[in-house]
DNA sequence: TAGAAACCCTGTAGTCACTACAGAGTCAAG
DNA sequence: CTTGACTCTGTAGTGACTACAGGGTTTCTA
């Protein structure tokens, strides 16, 4: 399989998986005469991991640990309990400041609504305020 | 106001406010003698707008166009709205697929609570199974 | 069979919004 | 007089890619 295919049935980007070899998260694979990249089984499913644990937003140094783990089965699992621990911490964390800011721009939005002149606009204002000291519709919310 | 100062009061690293000149989000200001940089009333009014737009994570190329607006008081709203409305989709998007993501690994998580080799570890066992095209317990949830 | 399109290679630079130095000068207090 | 805190410039690092530039190779089509 070249690249190129390997690319089409994880989803990847044919520059992502050539960046992961030289992170060596990809083992580097065998080469065609021609210098063409040639990857079997192995690559694909290390690669479907990879991905999958991207799609959890996990740090690629947490995946690297990860995969050393995958490597060794005989070692301890606690550390993988404590990085997805980590991991949900984070995403946690950024949903709550994710939420506060849905509610400061939808606020924000509200002060202005029909289009006039920006000396009078309720978004800029609102956002000048802000910057006297004064409290912001945004502010507010929180 | 030497850069310290300004720093101090908005909350900003002193190697951020030079960074934001350097980008042009801020007028240069003057100079002492000595070459270091003074800062009056409006830089640090127009840096408490940056910040407040900051955290409503508009990018910096968006807060840098609403600067413009604010410089020029008689121009249009309603591209002020549009760049509000962008800010809102975005958010909205990421509070989506961070919901999502919080499931996955809570429900990743469920497959391990008691330390054991990695060779039975439950959430390695679901992401090597991803890799196979099985379905995985966060994929599931979605 | 010629030529174009699609693939592959390496290496480097760009993205975003900072952050962290290195190496130097300046200033105030004890 | 020296210590520490501040300031300066400039460059490089972060994370996870993405986008070339400038080549070579393969495959498809006319």
């Amino acid at each position: 399989m070249r690249i190129g295919e390997l690319a089409e049935l994880t989803g990847v980007d044919v520059e992502t998986v050539r960046y992961y070899e030289k992170l060596r998260l990809l083992p580097s694979p065998a080469r065609e005469a021609n210098g063409y990249r040639t990857y079997g089984k192995t690559h694909l499913e290390r690669l479907a991991f990879l991905r999958h644990c991207r799609a959890l937003d996990m740090p690629l140094v947490d995946v690297t640990r990860l995969l050393n783990f995958v490597d060794q089965p005989a070692s301890d699992c606690a550390d993988i309990n404590v990085l997805v621990d980590a991991q949900i911490g984070r995403v946690k964390a950024r949903l709550k400041s994710m939420r506060a800011l849905e509610k400061q721009l939808t606020a924000l939005r509200r002060k202005c609504s029909s289009p006039h002149s920006t000396q009078d606009c309720g978004i800029l204002h609102e956002l000048v305020s802000a910057a006297h000291g004064e409290a912001c519709a945004c502010d507010a919310v929180h």
